[in-house]
DNA sequence: TATGAATGAGAGTTCATTCAT
DNA sequence: GATGAATGAACTCTCATTCAT
């Protein structure tokens, strides 16, 4: 894994206690009100520390949003990376990793809700910074896609374009299996099935 | 037709070209900017009217995103009911709906960024709304993708989640490929038939 | 009476039968709403006419104001006038207006409140006008006061400033007896004849 | 300096002095221009501060305008509880009260002219918790009215509606009072003794 | 470190008024 | 006469951010 970016992983845990708190409180009402419906003043009430604390952390409310973001790419990165290198095959870790998406969003994660709203819905002057971080995170899996298609485990294709496809993929189907509607419901109980074999039968070489 | 009212459509016409002015601006700032990025005093600034106007023909700043959101979905819809009812085979209606995405973007339509912008990052009062409009929108393209495979042209799936995915698949590549750097231009170059290629291969039954 | 002011009537009914309409809808949504809470769009609406009317009758909301609150004015005052010149004892004419006062409450009359709406709450350019009607009306009442003193009816006293306190203590008890509570109905019922007494009471001579 | 910690009992202090600068400038605001016509934009610019404090302080508009006249009411109601303690004769509590009123005309305190805005010309949601704090002094007053009507100081009457009698008695009164022309002049110097003898012919018992 | 009172620009929305038809 | 589309200033309220303590 030659040429795979590795810095989406900047910083380590033990920055500081209250950083984790605040960081914390700020996945859960980011995934769930929004960047807008998420006010600096909720983010310090939920992670019971003053306003003030909030900006002796972090610079500014899109800081708290980004390494809320990072954090969260971070973890399914990982993931999915612990599972390539376990040497499984390409399908395998095309269904596993569809399943890790999902049963974050059964167990009531934020990461659904936040991967979401990472690339969009967002006020200007932050966007860039989201895509970037995004693009990283796209990167790495189209790295990996990249080394499978060498070994001729998938198809050729353009790595980035199919790592974003991907992402688009799993990102929607869970986006309304995040719902508590009936429909939901079922997307929850068959979407991981659905979904990974959507996405390998749009990866697998010709030979299937 | 003697009694034919003609100006019953011209009226309707006069009557909302401010409405029409006003719509195509907010859709091109929400594109932009996002949906808290817009205020309504830009909105009516880039359409040449004043703030009253915009809510002498929408009730809020809400109705004017469902508005244009409305619009654009409708757009999108009957273009693919369109290919569909040409009779065209599963294969090339995908094909042509990928294309009709990817040259939205290309022509600089805001549609890409609005669609992806529409089910997320949207205050809570307006959310339900918004995830309605996109249910009816990938219901009908459920619809056409169940009809499909009762004529045994795609392979059997579940037809909403699988246009969820579809969806999901589009738009996150047309998203990147909005863009102004070299990746941008690759994506607007190879996206319609690499993306159309995934799309299909994800569909097509086992022995296509 | 050789020196009661009349131009509280100035203007003769016949004026205009949309204008009709209009005071009337205009004191009914005064007296509910307030003078703020009701608008001009609104005053069309329950008049059954365009906005452009009302500017054609009236020159401003404030004006519409005025003239509603004349003609209440007018008819109280023509009321007690007209109760005076029968040559009834002071004590009754006292108990009549009294009566009178509450019979427009109990006959869900806008009068009550207007009333009591006029002479306060009203923004700044608006007031002084309001506040001359009042005076007009008070001093009309005054100069009845003086007459009955004269005739040595009722005793001595300030007139104008009697006439003010007359006008508050009937309006103040009418306001209260506005509602819909238990308080509201039973003031509804001993009102007249308590307030009556009150009145009759400050204003008698010595020997009763 | 030794440690000494003086600010903490200046820090009490300056805790709410801000609110009540903000309440003092409101009272005089609202007095002067009503409800309406008082912005808090204004209302922040009279008390030196910023909107913001406003909001920091009083939950909204309605909040600032309650708390102002809940302040003025219970000033009044001290004041005539504490008169009717000092176990004087009810002609001469009345007398006092009444004085009291004018006194706070005279001084250009704005209790007049808020008393009387308080109970109409203001917004739906807020007339409700109006008019209940004028029932809660009304209801005050009536107490002290029954009870002297027990001791047969008074003679018997309904003592709620009478309470209100009074209030709207003097009020209207002292509301006239307040302009600067010759008519309020002699309002203010013949009003406490004019009133105040109103009054009590209309409490006094049959052989007073 | 840690606090939270204080700031003020900017948000969505209303509404009296005008004027071309 | 009569209309109602159009205007724009002014409203209440929010919230990211600062700073004296």
């Amino acid at each position: 894994m030659a040429g795979m970016r590795t810095n989406v992983r900047s910083e380590a845990g033990a920055e500081h206690r209250l950083a984790e708190r605040i960081r914390g409180a700020a996945a859960w009402l980011f995934a769930e009100r929004g960047f807008h419906g998420t006010g600096m003043r909720l983010i310090a009430e939920e992670a019971g520390v003053s306003v003030g604390a909030l900006y002796h952390y972090f610079r500014s409310k899109d800081e708290v949003f980004l390494a809320v973001l990072r954090e969260e790419y971070e973890g399914l990165l990982a993931a999915a990376q612990g599972l390539w290198r376990e040497g499984l095959p390409a399908s395998e870790v095309v269904r596993r990793v569809v399943e890790l998406h999902f049963s974050a969003v059964a167990a009531g994660h934020p990461s659904g809700r936040l991967l979401a709203l990472a690339w969009t819905g967002i006020p200007n002057p932050l966007r860039p910074q989201i895509l970037a971080l995004r693009e990283e995170y796209a990167q790495c899996i189209a790295d990996l896609l990249a080394e499978a298609m060498g070994r001729g485990e998938i198809r050729p294709a353009h790595p980035l374009l199919t790592a974003y496809a991907l992402l688009g993929l799993v990102e929607a189907v869970t986006a309304r299996a995040l719902g508590d509607d009936r429909v939901a419901d079922e997307l929850r109980r068959v979407g991981p099935a659905e979904v990974a074999e959507l996405a390998w039968r749009a990866l697998r070489p010709e030979e299937g």
